[in-house]
DNA sequence: TAGAATATTGAGAGCGCTCTCAATAATTTG
DNA sequence: CAAATTATTGAGAGCGCTCTCAATATTCTA
């Protein structure tokens, strides 16, 4: 049975607004009462009702997160499970709960619409919006009634919102200069799905680094993937036709997806074939062999996002209490203090120097790699 | 600018309590008036503040989930990760949101206190307390609190609270048991962290297999793992040294450290040894071989965690609205409708039939059982 | 069509907490 | 030690919503 402040009040023989004032360490209370009601509230195990306190104060200590598709896919992503590390941790130290939004799909306007409503609602003092949430018309509307935003992994292309990402560009040119200095000039790709932002980046990374070595970009070097091991292995399983002799892949998984193809067709990594992910995901480590992979700082852009968040809910906090010198909400603030995370390389056993020898004769056309299979045998 | 109730009602020219009714889908309101409320709520996108609901109503639409130790671990195990699958879509049916709540160490007992105070405080209608969780203090405070509770993976030792969890016992048995029908008999395991309940009863069913063909429990072909892969790869590389033909592991992370150590000391899997990961983690499919793995629907232990935990609710609202027939909280409710989940077993590459030639002189050890190979053979 | 029965509406009292402001108590000052 | 200053306390008005109950409208019955 929760106890109301009510009821600590008079126990105490105090009125409501001191236990408050206990309760919520405010100064000018006498130390010998403080005691008193502090004793009471811990006996009682007493804590204030959050609705209650989020209702008088006009303000909430609940963090939303909110994604698009199924929330349950992001959150079975072993991306998410990275990003939570950080996201979690610095929702407590910040003090704020974080609730997960249930998500709509992108073509059901009525949840989106219910989903904005909740958030004007104003029982949540901001949200976080994945990647996944791709909605511009609802991120408007939220910005329009100034609810503190941030995203995470895309920067929206019509509103003006803070937002936190890995340099994808840069992460992409990083890694696939790694396997241009490894010596491989015939490097392929296997892409993200096109519609999704961070995946063209890391196309973009990629044909910045063959275009700075005067390598030509060769459409027939690139296949998309779905950021999944699935599409990774029918994407690598077509591209292998083409010989090449590395492939750089848009994440972790499509990588794996690509070893288990590149394996099936009697080639070993890296032996034969370097093969390189990005993100940098723990599993990358659990591979055999090992995934070398372009590592973002995952959990710590969680972090971030949530240092962004929380700063623009007391920033707005303030607009409200503070001089209200105009009527206009929203637009007012311009700068948004995004950030580019920048990518580092982690190297491990999945790429190795280029051999020419063994390239050199592989252009055969369809019938791939019989060539190379004689190799299995090595133990 | 969050809209309210009174501003709706203004704008329709009815009263805050027709808006009302309306809102919530109430009968008895002309459908004239209700249309156009309606279109109101629409046009401005209103939508009740959910603090303040839960305030009027005494009730919150809000789950708690509690981990024990650090959340960040508990959230970025993979295991988590499909979990999460389950318990948010059920929490979407039920029309319920999920709250991470910040975890505390078992040694911080003020924040336990805390935690224990914020359940009270009434802002959440139940709380899913994971595997980690393992304060019972705590959780028959909350017990007496009458705050509902469901917990997954583990059944509180002190308190009556329902839970949900797989057939441990049955599982590892089940596991072990495929190992010796593919004729091995030399079986080693690496269990989990043996202050972990679960661990315990995979243990148990590893040992109660062996029993029931009359094979003798070998002390030392168990070592002890702590659900990781290094660990898991440490009491591999240990293991290894007593020549088993088989190593039935806790969990799949752990069977992944297993075959590395297996692959580093120039084993082949299965073909040399075969190894067993326990959970059938999406990551079974990507390992190399493909890891044989112990299914437990997971996503489907998540999802009954919810259904439990929302008819636990809706109970404990009915007992306080319904017949107050007499003053006592808690204990009144003998039912705790717990599950335990059926596993099965997810049939892969890492294990296969027993060579007896290869394993015919390894028995150097302690050598034991050597009598009961023979039955191994038929398959 | 009057009177009864039923359906629809609004007024108002909270839910538990915060916060302002005025009242009271404790301290300091001349 | 009285007056002035400062520190501590409590009363009370909300926060936005729900829900009961009485008032008013509507429909039905004879």
């Amino acid at each position: 049975m929760p106890h109301t402040l009510e009821q600590i009040a008079t126990l105490a023989g105090v009125s409501r607004a001191t236990v408050s004032r206990v309760v919520n360490g405010q100064p000018n209370v006498r130390s010998a009462i403080r005691e008193r009601v502090m004793q009471i509230v811990e006996a009682h195990n007493y804590a204030p009702h959050g609705a209650a306190r989020s209702l008088a104060r006009g303000q909430s200590n609940n963090i939303g997160f909110m994604s698009w598709g199924n929330i349950a896919d992001v959150l079975s992503s072993g991306y998410w499970s990275v990003l939570a590390h950080g996201i979690a941790e610095s929702c407590t130290t910040h003090r704020y709960f974080l609730t997960l939004l249930p998500a709509a799909s992108s073509n059901d306007s009525a949840w989106q619409g219910s989903l904005v409503s909740t958030m004007a609602s104003g029982q949540f003092a901001g949200v976080v919006l994945s990647a996944q949430f791709d909605s511009d018309r609802s991120i408007l509307m939220m910005k329009q009634m100034g609810i503190p935003m941030v995203c995470i992994g895309r920067k929206p292309a019509h509103a003006d919102v803070p937002f936190v990402q890995p340099d994808n560009l840069g992460g992409a040119h990083m890694g696939t200069m790694h396997l241009l200095n490894l010596g491989h000039s015939r490097i392929a790709t296997i892409t993200g799905p096109m519609n999704n932002i961070e995946a063209v980046e890391r196309l973009n990374g990629y044909k910045l680094a063959l275009g700075e070595l005067g390598i030509g970009f060769d459409e027939s070097l690139v296949a998309e993937g779905d950021f999944d091991e699935a599409r990774g292995y029918a994407a690598a399983k077509a591209l292998l036709i083409k010989h090449p002799s590395a492939i750089f892949c848009a994440n972790d998984l499509t990588a794996i997806g690509a070893m288990r193809a590149a394996k099936e067709a009697g080639l070993r990594v890296p032996h034969d074939i370097s093969i390189m992910g990005f993100d940098d995901m723990p599993i990358c480590e659990l591979t055999n062999p090992s995934l070398t992979s372009v590592r973002q700082p995952i959990a710590e852009i969680g972090r971030s996002a949530i240092d962004i968040l929380v700063k623009q809910i007391e920033r707005s906090r303030q607009e409200k209490t503070g001089n209200g010198t105009n009527g206009i909400h929203g637009h007012a603030n311009g700068n948004t203090p995004s950030m580019l995370f920048p990518t580092q390389l982690a190297l491990r056993q999945s790429t190795a120097q280029y051999k020419r020898a063994l390239h050199g004769r592989a252009r055969s056309g369809n019938n791939l790699h019989s060539s190379t299979q004689r190799k299995e045998r090595s133990r």
